[in-house]
DNA sequence: TTGTACGCGTTATCAG
DNA sequence: CTGATAACGCGTACAA
């Protein structure tokens, strides 16, 4: 085990000190060709690196920054991680992780640890479990900037980058009214998730425009269990009148729909046309996708929160603003409609 | 902006030393009750959580992991990662990441970057395009251990964790032998590509076991593009003598071999059988699944390689091993049959 | 039981 | 142009 080279150890052979040494090492102008160049070439001899663990404790700067997210396995979350390293990566960041498995517990930890990590700013995508916001208030008083994406929560005064669901849904809710539908279901999600009213909302607004009533036997949820997304369906095929078009939480709920209307013999977009949310990629492998999917755009979310918080961590060095800002992206969700691509 | 609380400043203001406050916060056994608690209350009071990088900078230790694949939005590598942070934070660890996009040079800086943090880890799946293992050389004389998975370089004495599909491809072959195929094609991945090797080798070995002629005109290539996917199948259709069953590359091949059967008006796994690797969760979501895919077990690869660096990791701190000792984790793919989900 | 002194590697400040 | 010194926050021999 060869021992590691310092900037001490350059000094004591070169016989200068170490300040000299470092500031060669940084390329001062004060510094002397001479000396310089000299300074170089031990370095190099000794395969010098400099301690960066030494530099993050000087500077009280880590060039870090922490991810965490629900479920790294996810797709979403792992397309947005990839946009956010790659963001940071070229602003010569680090990027540490962590996955709650929407666990608050867990999630606070990590939390926690980013704190005693002292990173420059945290992104965080918050467990769908998480009540306890007592974690943020606390890492803002050590000036550590979070900035949330996609799952937000009900807190004032935060940073995030999220997706505007109504905008799809109404673009959705446009094109099957062009399309002649006049009797549009809506398979939802779990009434607690704010994902959920945010649906149904612009649901209810789509319809209102084209004064159409709510009918509430249209409306179902499941809680997102393949179980209960057949259930949903089914009881929307029961209907004396059954809807011509369902709109549905997202790509999975899609599929258990459409794997059901299959067992009725009826066949997708046909008899009943479907738009989901999410737009995965999934539907580049099947057969039967849905007329349309609402894509939300996860690395775009993710770049936009690394983009914010860079702005807030430059901001911060030229300055130290009087009067906080807090940032807010919300980029439109869009309709992607699937229709070339479906062989049905 | 306030301060953030040292060891010297609740020292201060209980008028003991520093190192007293920070015995105390350990709970080293000689610090006297009394003073221990007055401490603890003092820090809880202002907050006090000690400052991670300055522990780093004097331990030599990070208590970080980094963990570098090609691309995280991978649903392959973002699983591994899954399975990389949950055994890492069981232990406390942190988890550092950086993607090299399949470019060798970005790979490298990602590299020396992690070495410039001390990282006491790394747990790599390189770059298909990486030739170069200087770097990898200097890791270990800055003693960080170095565990490979999945993608290995062609080094001697490394510690790697790998998926063998010497045992999926027997067992595929076995299976289709056993269904009565005897003319197999193989659709394979480009020759440079060690993996293309393995899977050959091991097609030829199973038809020798049944004595059974290798030949060529049913081996075809393909860059894994879906036009070269689709090329290298509508040669195999063109043949006189079709084969009656197809190995696949991995997943992808088999969906565009596929897509390209249904163009003919022939049936998967009726006309022509299909097995594939990768077992990739797009078949849940597909109408026409191939027979059967091989599994190759993402997450437990990447756990079996936080498995053994944190051994390695270990072993370093009881002794300073003399002898060196390569840990290889080789675990068998196994052929997952998919004919339940089918529809066919 | 507690305090003193030092070192980890680097850089900023001030003095020459 | 260069050197000496201090400081960053913490842990720990050693001394008291």
């Amino acid at each position: 085990m060869e021992k590691i080279p310092t900037i001490k150890e350059i000094a004591k052979r070169l016989k200068v000190s170490p300040s000299t040494v470092s500031r060669a090492l940084h390329g001062h102008p004060s510094i002397g060709l001479v000396t310089t160049m000299r300074v170089n070439k031990v370095a190099s001899e000794l395969n010098y690196e400099r301690n960066q663990t030494a530099v993050f404790f000087k500077q009280r700067k880590t060039l870090t920054i922490g991810v965490i997210v629900p479920d790294f396995s996810d797709a979403f979350f792992s397309s947005a991680l990839s946009g956010i390293e790659d963001y940071a990566s070229k602003r010569n960041y680090n990027v540490f992780i962590g996955q709650s498995l929407e666990n608050p517990d867990k999630e606070k930890r990590i939390l926690e640890t980013m704190k005693t990590h002292r990173l420059d700013g945290i992104i965080i995508s918050i467990s769908k479990n998480t009540t306890n916001y007592e974690v943020f208030e606390q890492l803002k008083k050590y000036n550590i900037p979070v900035v949330f994406f996609d799952r937000i929560p009900g807190m004032e005064d935060i940073h995030y980058s999220v997706c505007n669901l109504q905008s799809g849904m109404l673009q959705a809710i446009d094109c099957l009214i062009e399309k002649g539908h006049r009797s549009i279901g809506l398979i939802n999600g779990p009434s607690q998730l704010a994902a959920s009213k945010e649906r149904l909302d612009a649901y209810k607004q789509g319809l209102d425009k084209y004064q159409i009533a709510v009918n509430t036997d249209l409306i179902v949820s499941s809680d997102l269990s393949s179980a209960q997304n057949t259930y949903a369906m089914r009881r929307l095929l029961s209907l004396a009148d059954k809807p011509t078009a369902i709109i549905t939480f997202n790509d999975y709920v899609a599929r258990d729909a459409i794997k059901l209307l299959k067992n009725y013999n009826l066949a997708p977009n046909h008899d009943i046309s479907f738009v989901s949310f999410a737009n995965s990629p999934i539907w580049s492998f099947m057969d039967s996708a849905p007329m349309a999917s609402i894509e939300q755009f996860p690395q775009k979310q993710g770049i936009k929160a690394a983009e914010i918080l860079f702005k807030i961590i430059d901001d911060r060095i030229s300055e130290a603003s009087l009067t906080p800002v807090f940032h807010h992206a919300v980029f439109d969700s869009s309709m992607v409609s699937h229709r070339g691509r479906t062989n049905v």
